[in-house]
DNA sequence: GGTATTTTGTGAAAGCTTTCACAAGATCCG
DNA sequence: CGGATCTTGTGAAAGCTTTCACAAAATACC
């Protein structure tokens, strides 16, 4: 797989987009798609979905688009999602019991193998198969179970000091979900999902329109 | 206020970010502060807090800083903070009960009028003070408590659906969920928080390093 | 087989966003 | 009061991303 230059990660997120669009034309019965189409589902254009594919290769046949079923498994490989990723959730509260349950993770290949909480009261739970488990055995646990991915949903206080905790276990990535910066090395990759922003974001294009 | 141009969308969520620094500062006690140090607790340069802010107006004054009282106004007026907003929740379910729950959303002024879903077995039960609605009253419903925004947690296949309702309804913010590329006309504001595209990022991250 | 049609892959252009860099204004302090 | 210091506001430059536009390659059809 070629990597030339550094990807947008504009390119990244629209490929996961693609990947679903491509997956429901499959389940459609098309066996060829074009950049067209590709873009008419996506919600882009075709240049830029030619111009993202052309980040990572030529897959598509000039006068006939691009073969679904390979497509699918080139983006899948560019993506990394051709095995099983090791996830971790800390923070056994509403949002994290959300997430543990939903089945597009587990779906697309990102498995909770481990639950953390500081609160006593929801140590030892039983939640789906897993124990939850004490946020003192976190750093153990995480390097037992060679955890890759750490998903966040403590309290924005608790966040950073839990970062820096996963990153000394060796986690490489993370996505967080507590409305806080968060500062990690430049080699980790933190992603941060902020609801409070996006109303906000919303309240502002109301007050502006 | 003055909105010279059409403000870029990350300068928007900036000015987000930029408000809870602020306001920590506040809380620390601070009654001014410079663009590098507002930069540093938002993960940006003192460059663009300063371009940012010059959008909107000219808040700061030379060789001192910003007033922190003074600009958390200023920006909550921007965003169209300085009122709650009314909002509706269409999807009783795990993660629309996380939101439902979510204090950050009340403090910020984004208040929960409303709970619809499509289940009988949800409709009638008693979610903190409101009653979950059956979806079929859902527009008169958005009409009559004059709802601002619409919230979406409901499967994808179902997400569309109840997009074009709530724009027929006259509600002209959306907030999705749904893993689904969502049509609204352009009057519309929808953004989508896409979790499985988030971990993804993550997997490539991983995958290119 | 040959011509019209389709659609990719990609340099170049256009459009956006961020960063630079500095004049101008305000403070501080002796 | 005056010189040294600080920090904003902002044009201009640099850097990125998207869009344009077209040659090249493949198909479709007669
Ligand atoms: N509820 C939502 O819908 C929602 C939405 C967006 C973001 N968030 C954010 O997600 C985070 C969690 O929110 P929530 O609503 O689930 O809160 P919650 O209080 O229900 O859950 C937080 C959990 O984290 C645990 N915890 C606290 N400190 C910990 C630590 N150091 N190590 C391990 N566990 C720890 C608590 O015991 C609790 O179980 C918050 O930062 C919140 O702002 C929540
Ligand atoms: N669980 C999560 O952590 C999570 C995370 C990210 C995104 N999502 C997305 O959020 C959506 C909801 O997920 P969930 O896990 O809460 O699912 P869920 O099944 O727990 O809840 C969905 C709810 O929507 C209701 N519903 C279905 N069709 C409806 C309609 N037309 N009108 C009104 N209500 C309707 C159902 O009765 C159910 O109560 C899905 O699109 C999912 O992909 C969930």
């Amino acid at each position: 797989m070629l990597r030339p230059k550094s990807i947008p990660e504009s390119t990244v997120r629209r490929m996961s987009l693609y990947l679903r669009s491509l997956q429901e034309a499959q389940d459609a019965g098309m066996a060829s798609i074009s950049s067209d189409e590709l873009a008419e589902r996506g919600g882009t254009t075709s240049a830029q979905v030619r111009k993202d594919l052309s980040f990572f290769g030529s897959f598509g046949k000039r006068g006939f688009g691009y073969p679904v079923r390979e497509l699918i498994g080139a983006i899948r490989d560019i993506l990394g999602l051709d095995h099983t990723w090791r996830v971790a959730l800390v923070g056994a509260g509403r949002i994290g019991s959300a997430l543990f349950g939903y089945e597009d993770f587990q779906r697309r290949g990102f498995h909770i193998r481990a639950v953390f909480d500081s609160d006593p009261a929801k140590v030892g739970q039983a939640w789906g198969g897993l124990t939850v488990r004490s946020d003192a055995e976190m750093e153990t646990a995480l390097r037992e179970g060679e955890i890759e991915i750490v998903i966040i949903a403590v309290p924005a206080e608790a966040a950073q000091r839990v970062v820096d905790r996963v990153v000394r276990a060796g986690v490489r990535a993370v996505l967080n979900f507590a409305p806080a910066r968060l500062r990690a090395p430049e080699s980790v990759a933190l992603r941060t999902v902020d609801m409070s922003t996006e109303m906000e974001s919303l309240a502002f294009a109301l007050n502006n329109s």
